[in-house]
RNA sequence: GGCCCGUUCGUCUAUCGGUUAGGACGCCAGGUUUUCAUCCUGGAAAGAGGGGUUCGACUCCCCUACGGGCUACCA
């Protein structure tokens, strides 16, 4: 049997975290396999529709290099691949059901139906709409054939699926093993809604069987569900697919699952890209590979020690078997030290030509060669990209302020004296990676500590005592600037 | 409330009856860098509780606690 599984999200916003790893670990599998991915859009719910939400999922997988098999914009033999334009299928197949008396009409209004529901409740109890008292209520079940026929024409309907009372469901899930359930615990489920359109339950069983999905893995969300769309299968008589349920990713502190709401309010995203005002994880510098790498391990590992990995060799270690079930936190901080490792052994010319977004700062530069080695003096200390432009900043702009706690220690070590024998070097055009060993030798005859020596030049040309190696630093100034910074020292010295 | 799922360092996790319970992030200390960061070395840090089963339980079973999910004409 071939293996297919799809990626079903509903566009009522943009993908999170949680998706995400939800596909990835779709694609995975089918890559693992050799099967096909799929990506179906669940839209049976028109007033959640969200525009642009479609777009944003389907750039966000393949900014993360997820490439769909099949889809709204990669057709395949099993489309239409939104539900919202399969409705003939859906419509063909529940008159299946309805003739086999598997479902029925129902013809109950919201307010009775809710009512009911606040009845029960008062009473300590939860609604049903189910084989206890289906007969009580408006459907084809307790009205006569010709009240039904009457009603179909003249009323709004929707229809349920019957539920047989007191049987044992038995589902197995390929992750958490077999799980029975009593079918006293489940509603005789809405299929079609009185608009026409499926619910999410009916549109999903009919499309993996019409698709022909092999493996359903979904988020554990859906647990609860799989009784209830195991009897839907049944009902239809159709074999189903093996179920794997994900465990949930949680918030990073406090409590539930990581939700959409959560945005960026914590100042690190849960998007993959921009959406509306939530910056993504593009935007702060994240590299594709990285997050995707860091979004496989939510959940799963290969169990080795080694924690970074490019996307074939996750394909190759990815095992269902080692799938966690307990819910995982995100933790940002992860996340940002896997990025880190991926822009340590990234190809440095290959990044500026990938992220330019991050490297505009660099625009005034003008030879390649230049920006490649600026990028290579700092990138080791960069864990987002988007930290280059304040780690960048001390090359592109004199120092405003100094650090008083440095001028405090080397105000009477002659600092000047130093400033002044690193001028004539410049001015002698010694390049700045011999000033070093010309440094070591004239201090001794100067009698000035090299650390003074050192600090004082730091000082100049950055303002702090932090920063890069500040020969390499000097080395990629502009002889002139490297002068304009040590001179505006020696005078704020002297002031 | 009902139903279902889960529970190993703060976090992500290894362990599939016998280990000094391992790794990683973070944290702390030391080293490298005459700076900071990176990097390297080291350290603190865990089996929710209670019963069983067993020669032996983190591992299997039961109960409790805690956490989570679902309980819509949303997905």
């Amino acid at each position: 049997m071939s293996i297919r599984v799809r990626f079903a999200p509903s566009p009522t916003g943009a993908l999170h975290i949680g998706g995400l790893r939800t596909a990835l670990f779709n694609y995975l599998y089918a890559k693992k396999h050799n099967g096909e991915f799929i990506l179906r859009i669940e839209d049976t719910d028109q007033s959640r529709r969200v525009d642009g939400a479609e777009d944003y999922i389907t750039t966000s997988l393949s900014w993360l290099g997820i490439e769909q098999d099949e889809g709204p914009k990669k057709k395949g033999r099993f489309g239409p691949y939104r539900q919202s334009e399969r409705k003939e299928i859906y419509a063909r197949e529940i008159i299946k059901l309805l003739k086999a008396g598997r479902a029925y009409y129902a013809f109950d209004s919201d307010e009775k139906l809710a009512e009911l529901r606040r009845e029960y409740e008062k009473k300590g109890q939860s609604f049903k709409y189910c084989s206890l008292n289906r007969n009580d209520l408006l459907n084809s079940l307790s009205l006569s054939e010709k009240e039904t026929k009457k009603r179909i024409k003249e009323e709004s309907y929707v229809v349920r699926l019957r539920v047989e009372s007191g049987i044992t469901i038995t589902v197995e899930d390929k992750i958490r093993g077999e799980i029975k359930v009593n079918s006293d615990e489940i509603d005789d489920k809405i299929l079609i809604k009185a608009d026409g359109m499926p619910t999410y339950h009916f549109a999903n069983v009919v499309d993996d069987h019409h698709m022909k999905i092999s493996h359903v893995i979904r988020g554990e969300e859906w647990l609860p569900s799989l009784p209830f769309h195991q009897l839907i299968y049944y009902a239809f008589d159709w074999a189903m697919p093996q179920f794997m349920h994900l465990p949930l990713i949680l918030k990073p502190e406090g409590k539930g699952k990581l939700s959409k709401r959560d945005g960026d309010q914590r100042g690190f995203p849960i998007y993959p890209l921009k959406w509306n005002s939530n910056i993504g994880f593009k935007e702060r510098g994240f590299l594709p590979e990285a997050l995707l790498n860091y979004i496989s391990l939510l959940g799963w590992n290969p169990g080795i020690e080694k924690e970074i990995f490019e996307l074939e060799e996750l394909i190759r270690l990815f095992d269902v078997g080692k799938i966690q079930k307990g819910g995982a936190r995100f933790d940002f901080n992860k996340a940002r030290w896997i990025n880190h490792k991926f822009i340590e052994r990234s190809e440095s010319k290959s990044v500026l030509e990938r992220f330019p977004a991050f490297f505009s700062t660099m625009s005034m530069i003008k030879l390649e060669k230049s920006k490649l080695a600026v990028y290579e003096l700092l990138k080791e200390r960069l864990f987002l990209l988007e930290d280059f432009k304040s780690e960048a900043n001390l090359l592109f702009n004199d120092p405003t302020t100094y650090d008083e706690k440095v001028i405090k220690k080397i105000e009477n070590g002659r600092p000047e004296k130093a400033l002044n024998f690193i001028i004539e070097l410049i001015e002698k055009n010694i390049p700045a990676s011999n000033w070093k060993q010309k440094l070591q030798t004239w201090n001794e005859k100067a009698d000035i500590p090299f650390g003074i020596i050192m600090q004082s030049l730091r000082l100049a040309i950055i303002g702090s005592l932090s920063g890069p190696d500040i020969f390499s630093v000097c080395g990629l100034l502009e002889k002139e600037v490297t002068l304009r910074r040590l001179k505006k020292l020696i005078i704020y010295l002297n002031n």
